[in-house]
This record gives structure tokens, sequence and C-alpha cells, in this order.
DNA sequence: AATGGCTGTTGCCTGATTTGCAACGGGCCA
DNA sequence: TGGCCCGTTGCAAATCAGGCAACAGCCATT
């Protein structure tokens, strides 16, 4: 859309703070940039960005245009995606936010399905923690978030959520893999823990129910990657823990549930924007998604 | 704002039906136009006017893209609104589509007492009978409307509403005028009527409360302007029907309420278009409005 | 059936706008 | 103080929108 040009370079120069980078990133001269927004700003008849030695930050008049222009592009999108849906056609663009949890078989599965039938429909997935996904959302950065245990926030509306029971993962040779059903936390801790960091919403959950016990917790290892995890387990009789829906169907590996009594359960959250009208495309794929999860893990607590 | 020039052009034409006469209005020539909207169809992918031989008529695409092109115009004035108020004036322009009969003083007093404080707020007021004021909100030609008996329509907000009893409206010599205070109506059929035509809200009133008893109304005379008539009660003993806040503070004219056995009040309404958030300045103004006419005619009934 | 009036569209040209290139001045930090 | 990054500016090239005039199609009136 040729008439938004101005307003994609205003979007680009509050985001990186800087004209330099910002022409870089939009294929322009730098000069060719400032004076689009010095036009902007006479018409506007004030600046919207105050300029600091380290580039351009966006003041308060340009703290409102910003929110617009990304409103503006964000209902234009929906717009889009409305027309050619007119003609059959189902095109568009879904961007996702979603926790490294649900990388494995989660996410896939499900863009794989819904591009089966929609090829038209292109897909952009970031993993991002929980806080960072939720910020996403509020950026524009993405349209629908699946993450665990989401900071609470006015900003987000739940499309879906479950209870996730925490699991202790072992490879099939140990010990703890000769029963099934749930497992005491104690008997976990008695092995080596591969736990994820506290970049992780496990983690936080992890640590808070055991600072109410006041059990110490000793990881043996720790990291923010929980394939890295499943693969350390792989090797040697460490526990870790994770949630279910991030556990791969591998037969190398088993997992058995952490008892009630011991940890409460996680929240499973897809979420969008508050307020946001999405894409047609994006709408039907978040329709299914929410299903579908319905169907993997049960009933909407909400 | 530069680079919505395209999207008014197609707002134009859309509102016109016709490229040549968008064209005129906007001040160039019809090739032009023809060819920004081939080009805005190419990078849309679809056509979203439909070519007919009496010019053009939006299709189901244009008519998505127009409602969008409306909001973000609209949205783009609030928040250039919102700007301005930044830096402590308060500017901005007042769009109100009223009755007739708020032409005398209730608008003009309005209009001045608010410009008086903030004279960089601009207004257009249009008149328009209560159809078409509901009209002007929707196709965003208006931002308030001040009407009597609007149509019931979801998408009128009402920001204030009161009752206006009909008022028999006479010259002081009138023999009608030798006594104060409700006068009923069959009192007033004796004499030469001067009445609204069914353009006015009042007329239909009035025509719905007769139909129910019967009674046969023939009025002498009849006209789409409320002045008109007024000018015609001043000239003979003839008796108009107006409402009270379209009567001008002329001495050589009186007025009395109709008995309320013989007519139930009229609705007045201040409303604007649901959902839709005004530019500040506009807001501030519907808000004073709005007690404004609460001191005048009483508390708002809903 | 022909004509005149309306419609949108197209080719060609001109003027305005946008962009790129290169250079400049200013703040910051080693 | 020198190097580096920042935004900005003058000037020239490229791109784009606009105007003019001519054209084809539809429709009602003659």
């Amino acid at each position: 859309m040729k008439h938004l040009r101005i307003l994609t370079y205003v979007a680009e120069v509050a985001r990186h703070g800087a004209i330099r980078r910002a022409a870089e990133r939009l294929n322009i001269t730098p000069s060719a940039l400032t004076r689009q927004i010095q036009d902007l700003e006479y018409e506007l008849g004030t600046p919207i960005f105050e300029r600091v030695a380290q580039g351009m930050r966006l003041n308060a008049a340009g703290e409102l245009l910003v929110r617009h222009i990304r409103d503006q592009l964000s209902d234009l999108e929906r717009v889009r995606s409305q027309i050619a849906d007119l003609s059959g056609v189902r095109r568009g663009h879904v961007a996702l936010a979603c926790s490294q949890a649900f990388v494995n078989h989660v996410v896939p599965d499900e863009v794989e399905a819904y591009r089966a039938q929609f090829p038209q429909v292109t897909f952009t997935v970031q993993v991002r923690d929980h806080i960072q996904a939720v910020a996403a959302l509020t950026q524009f950065e993405a349209d629908l978030a699946l993450v665990l245990q989401p900071p609470p926030s006015a900003d987000l509306q739940v499309l879906f959520s479950c209870n996730q029971t925490l699991c202790a993962l072992m490879r099939a040779e140990h010990p703890l893999a000769r029963e099934t059903g749930p497992v005491r936390l104690r008997d976990c801790l008695v092995h080596p823990m591969a736990l994820p960091d506290r970049s992780l919403a496990i983690r936080h959950h992890l640590d808070d129910a055991l600072a109410r016990k006041g059990t110490p917790l000793r990881p043996t290892i720790e990291s923010s990657s929980l394939e890295f995890l499943r693969n350390l387990v792989l090797r040697e009789d460490a526990v870790s823990l994770q949630v279910p829906s991030g556990i791969p169907d591998d037969p190398r590996l088993r997992h058995r549930p952490i008892d009630a009594r011991d940890l409460a359960p996680m929240t499973l959250i897809l979420g969008q924007l508050r307020g946001r009208t999405l894409p047609v495309a994006t709408a039907k794929f978040a329709d299914r998604f929410a299903s579908s999860l319905h169907q993997r893990y049960g009933a909407d607590p909400a």
C-alpha cells in the first residue's frame, strides 16, 4: 500500500530509535527519511520526535501518533484479508508468539493442519518467554500468543486456557520409569535434576512452590533450552521437569505427572490483544486452534 | 495529511458515484482520478468499483474499504486533536447536524459560548431533518446530531435527551394570546393553522396524534420552513405549532403549551455515532452541550 | 436509426515530489 | 584530540501525479 509509506517510516524510526538504522531497514537513505519526518512534523504542527545525541526518541505526540499508525496498519491488514475472503480464497498472515514448550508438536501440528486447507495463509512463529510474548501482542508484533502462566495483563484477552500438570521427564531406563502414574516430587529430587532456568515460566512456577514449602532446590543442570534438557536426560539418569505439551513422542523418553499434592498445575493460555479485531484468516486460525487445544487438553476452565 | 490523498479520492468517488463529479469536487482532472483508483485496485488485487454506464458503484470489497477509510480519517482527526491538546491549545472541528428548530438560539448560543473559550475550534452546522441527521452521523458527515424524535437506530448513541412540549404560536394580538398557560388543541383548530410540512418531525408527531383521535387536520398553510411560518403568524391571526426551543425571543410573538391531554411531548435528542471516539474538542463540546441542555430543559429522562 | 450527452479510460507531456549522493556540523567517548 | 555515530542540508537524478485532448461505450432523446 503505497500511501502509508510515511507511516511505516515513522513506525520504523520509532522502533529503532535512529534514522540511519531505520533507513537501512527500509532500504532508503537517511536523507529521504529525515525529510519525510520533517514534512510530517510540519503538517502536524509539532515535532513527534525528540532529537537526542543517540538518535530519535518519540515524544508524547509521537506516542499518540505511533499508536494510531499501528492500529491503522493492523486494521488495514484486517480489511485486506476480508476483501480477499470475498473472492473465496482465504489469504492472510498469522503471527504467533509462543513459549518454547509448544514448538514440538502443538504449534507445528496446528499450522500444518491449517495450511493444508488454506495454503495461501502464511505464518511467522516467534519463540518468546511468557513476558515477552504478551509484549509482542501489545507491540503488534504478534497476533496471537500461546504461553504458560502469562503475567496478568489487561491487554491480554484469553481465547482458551487449560491446566497443564508438570511432568517428571526421564529416559526409559531410568529407575523412576519402572512405574507409571503420578510421582512425588521428593522421589525426583534424589536424582540429578536438569531444570529449565529462570527465563522459563516452568522454573518460576517450581521455585514459587518450593519456596512455600521451604524445600531448597539444587538443580544439577540448568538451561534455557528445553530441547537441551531433553537431550541431556537421554544421556544420563537425570530428571527434568516439563509440561506434557512440550514433551515429544520419543520412545526413549518417559514422563510421569508430578503428584498434585506437590505442585499445582500450570495454566496454558491462548490469547490475543484485547479489543483488537483480527483479520479473518487469523481469527479463523485462532478459533480452530482453541478448539483443537480443547480436544487435546480438555475444557477451558474459564 | 498528504498521505491519505488517495483515500479521500476513493471516498469522494464513492460518495458521488462518478469519477467526473468527484474530480470536480477534488479540483483535479478525471484522468488523474481514474489512474489513482486503478493503481489502488491493482494493489488490492481486486476492483473496488463496479463500472456501470452511469458511473462507479462500490462493490462488496469497496464497501469494506470505504468503511475502513472513513474510520481511519475520523480516527486520525481524533489523534490530531489529542496532539494539539498536548500543547495546551484546544484545536479541532465540530460538525453538527441539527433540526431547523434549533438554529434560533439553542445551537448558536452554545457555539458562541464554546468559541469564546476555545477560539481555535471551528464548526460546521448542517440543518437536516431527523432522518437525514442520523444518516449524517453514519456517513461521518457529522460528529453530533441534535434532533427531535429521531428514528430508533442502533447507530445512534444518546448523549442527552429530554421532552419538548409542542406550543401553539401566535402573534401578541391574537385572541388566544389573551390567556397564558396550557391551551387545548381544539381551541387552536378553530383558527387558521400554519403548520410545518411532512419533512419536519413536528408534523409527523401531530399527524400521528390526530390520526389516533380521528380528528382531521386541515392546515391552512404548510411550509418546510419554521421561520416562514413564524413570519406568517406575525401577519395574520393564524396559529402555528412549534417546539419551545425553536421559538425566538420576539416580543411580537406569544406561545402557549398544548394541553398534555391532547398531545404527548416530543423527544429532543443529542447523539453521536455509537462506538465512535470523538476528537477531544468535539467530545468536550458535546459534554458541555449536554449539560447546558440539561440546565435549560431539565433532567435527562434516560 | 441517428445524435448528443454522459460515462470512464488512454497517450503524451509537464511540473511537482521523492530519493540518492556527498558533505557538514554536533555530541560522545576513548 | 581523533574517530564514530548521530541528524541534516544542497544539488541532481528519478519517479510520480496531474493536465490536456482524444477515444470508446452506453443511454436517452430526436
